[in-house]
DNA sequence: CTGAAAGCGCTAACAT
DNA sequence: ATGTTAGCGCTTTCAG
C-alpha cells in the first residue's frame, strides 16, 4: 500500500520495479524507447505504489510550464465570467493549462502587484483581464520577465500586447438607433472611471448626439459603478426628473438590467413608455424580460487572438501584433422601441405622487 | 537594464553585488544574519537587474507551495462564485495564495480528473467546490497524495472531509412557512441530479408536505438543470396547467428568478397572485423586484471550516473532523405571501387562451 | 556574519 | 533498450 503522507518519487517506482530511474521516466512518459515489459512493470510499480509526478520538477527541468495564468479583479462579473470561460475553451486548444488568481479587487496594492512576481515561474506567460491598474504597476508590468498581455484595457498607453473590444463605436450605434426611433431625451448611465471602458461609451454616447443635432444634457448622465444595484438606483432618479428621459444608455448589461427594475417599480413598461440599451451581452440580457438591447462582445474571437498572441510571444515566434481590437455587434431585442407620442414619457399617478423625492 | 528575455536568476544577483549565491537569498529573504551594508547592495542589485525569485524552484526545495488550489465545474454559477470570494478572504487571513482552476463542466473526464495528478506538486492541498463527479474519480482523490477536502458534496459516503451546507432542513423549512401561508398547491422545481443537492431539497420539501399532512402532486414537481432558463420554463409549464399552484419552492434562486419572469409575462402578481422561493441566497436575490424569499447557505463560516480543516491537514495537526455541516438560514423577503382566496391561482384571460400548450 | 556543498524530483544528453 | 551524469534555481546544513 502506498504510503499517504510521504510523497512517493520516481525513485521508489523505480526501486520497486526494479529498473534505473531514467527507464522509469520514460516508461512512465512515454517518450523515448522503452520495452513492452519494462513498460508494463514499471506502470504496475506506479499504479501500486500511488505515484503522481510532480509537477514542479518536471516544470522546472523543462523551463516551460505550460500553464497561463489568468489575472481577474474581480470574479463575480459577469463579463469577467464570459472572458474567462472563453479563455479556458482557448487554452485547451493549444493544449495548455490555466490558472485564475483572483486579486479581488486589490490589484496595484500590494497583494495584487505581486501575482506577477512571487509566483514568477509558475506560468509561461500572464494575462490580466478587465484589468484595473495603477500607473505605477502597469509599469512593472512592462519589465516583468515572463510575457504579460492586457484583456480589454484602456486607461493608459503602453507597450504591452493589448486585446480589446471596441467601446467607442458601439455606443454610437446604439445611440444613433434610438435617435434613428424618434428619441430625444436619452439617458447615460456610466460606470467606474477606473477601467477607462466607460468614459469611451460615454464618448461615443455624447457623439451620437452631437451628430444628430442633439443638445447633450447633463442631468441625463449618472454616473454608477457597473453593478445592478447603481442600476436600480440610476433608473430610480432619471424617472424621478422634472423631464424624465424617453430611452437609457446603460454602460452595462447589469446596470440595464437594475434600470429596468426601476423602470418596472414605477409602474412603466419598456419599451412602450422608455427604451433601455446595455453593453456587453451577457447571459442574463436575453433572458431578461423583455430581452435587452445591448452590444455583444465577440468574446470568443476575443480570448483566442489573446491566447494566440501571447503564445507567440512565449514562443519567442515572429508575427505579433501590439494591439488588435474587436468591433462589437449591435444586437436588437425588444426593449428598445419608438419613443412614445408626447415629448417625454409622462409620468402616471403613482410617479407623480413620488415626485417629492427627485433629487 | 533587465535582459527581458534570459530570466535572471539569484546567481546572477549575487555576481553583481560581488557575494555568494547564499548571501544574496538572505540577504533577500530576511531569514538568517546578513550585515545591513550586504542587504542593501543585494537588493539594490536585484532591483537593478529585475530579478523575481523563482517560485517553482522554492516550492521544490521547501516541499511546501503555500498555495491550495480551488477546483470548481462551473465558474459562471453564483453560488460557485460566492464560495469562492469567501474561500479567498480565508486563504488570505492565513497567508496562503490561491490558484482557481475551472474544469468546465468535465470533471470525472480524462481533463477534470487529471487536476490532482498531473499538477500534483503545486499546492498544498486542494478544496473541490460544488463537486460532481463519477464514483471512481472519487475514489482515486481518497489516495491523491495531498489533501483534498470537499465543499458541499454530498453524492456519495467518502471517508475524504466535508464541509457542507445543510440542504433537508432548509427545505423544510421552507415549504412549512409556505404551508402557514396558506398554501396547498406548492411545486418544487428541481436542479440536475447530479450533484445530490436537489435531491435534498426535495426530500425536505415531501417531508413538510407529509407533515401537514398534504399530498404530493407529482404533475407539481418540474424538473429543471439550475439554471435560469429552465426555470422559466418551468414557470411556463406550471403555470399553464389545469390547475397551476399557488406557490413555487425551486431548488436554486437561479431557476427562481426564471420563474418569476414566467409569473410576469403571464401577468400574475408576486406575492398576490403567487409566491416564490428560492434557494442559496446569491447576490441577485435581494435585488429581485420583488425581493426573492430564499435560505441562505453561511457561505463565509463554510469556507473559513473548509480552509481551517484542510490547513490542519496539510500540516497533519489533530483534532480534525471528517464531516461538518451547517444550517441554512430562512431569508423571508417580499416573494412569499399568503396564499389568494381561491383555492389556485386563477389564470386570466391571457392565460386561459394559452391553455393549449399546457403539456 | 558569510561561503561551499548537497540535494529537492525530474529529464536532456550522452554513454553503454 | 537501459543506465549514468549533470543540472534546472533555490534553500538547508554545516564550515569557516
Amino acid at each position: 500500500m502506498a504510503n499517504k503522507k510521504a510523497s512517493v518519487t520516481l525513485v521508489d517506482v523505480a526501486r520497486e520495479a526494479g529498473v534505473s530511474v531514467m527507464t522509469a521516466s520514460r516508461a512512465l512518459s512515454g517518450e523515448g524507447y522503452a520495452s513492452e515489459e519494462t513498460r508494463s512493470k514499471v506502470q504496475a510499480a506506479a499504479k501500486q505504489l500511488g505515484y503522481a509526478p510532480n509537477a514542479l520538477a518536471r516544470m522546472m527541468k523543462g523551463g516551460k510550464t505550460n500553464v497561463i495564468g489568468i489575472v481577474v479583479n474581480d470574479l463575480s462579473s459577469q463579463v469577467v465570467n464570459a472572458f474567462v470561460t472563453a479563455l479556458s475553451v482557448e487554452v485547451r486548444k493549444v493544449e495548455m493549462d490555466m490558472f485564475i488568481y483572483s486579486t479581488m479587487g486589490t490589484l496595484g496594492e500590494g497583494r495584487g502587484a505581486a501575482v506577477s512576481q512571487m509566483l514568477h515561474g509558475l506560468w509561461d506567460g500572464l494575462i490580466y483581464v478587465l484589468p484595473c491598474m495603477t500607473d505605477d504597476f502597469l509599469k512593472s508590468l512592462e519589465n516583468a520577465s515572463s510575457p504579460v498581455l492586457l484583456l480589454n484595457y484602456f486607461r493608459h498607453e503602453t507597450p504591452l500586447p493589448v486585446v480589446r473590444g471596441d467601446n467607442y463605436n458601439g455606443a454610437q450605434d446604439a445611440v444613433s438607433h434610438l435617435i434613428e426611433l424618434g428619441h430625444r431625451r436619452i439617458a447615460f448611465v456610466g460606470g467606474t472611471a477606473f477601467t477607462g471602458q466607460s468614459d469611451l461609451r460615454e464618448r461615443g454616447y455624447l457623439a451620437a448626439l452631437a451628430d444628430a443635432g442633439i443638445a447633450a444634457d447633463p442631468s441625463l448622465i449618472y454616473q454608477g459603478n457597473f453593478q445592478e444595484l447603481s442600476g436600480l438606483e440610476a433608473g430610480r432618479h432619471l424617472l424621478a426628473l422634472e423631464q424624465p428621459p424617453t430611452a437609457i444608455f446603460a454602460a452595462s448589461d447589469t446596470m440595464a438590467l437594475g434600470c429596468m427594475n426601476a423602470i418596472r417599480e414605477r409602474g412603466l413598461a419598456i419599451p412602450q413608455d422608455i427604451s433601455v440599451v446595455g453593453f456587453d451581452d451577457i447571459p442574463a440580457a436575453s433572458l431578461a424580460q423583455p430581452p435587452l438591447t445591448t452590444l455583444r462582445h465577440p468574446f470568443q474571437a476575443m480570448a483566442q487572438a489573446a491566447v494566440q498572441e501571447l503564445l507567440r510571444r512565449i514562443r519567442s515566434e515572429p508575427g505579433r501584433r501590439q494591439r488588435v481590437e474587436f468591433p462589437s455587434e449591435f444586437v436588437i431585442r425588444e426593449s428598445t422601441g419608438p419613443a412614445p407620442r408626447t415629448a417625454a414619457a409622462t409620468p402616471r399617478k403613482r410617479a407623480a405622487a413620488r415626485k417629492a423625492d427627485s433629487a
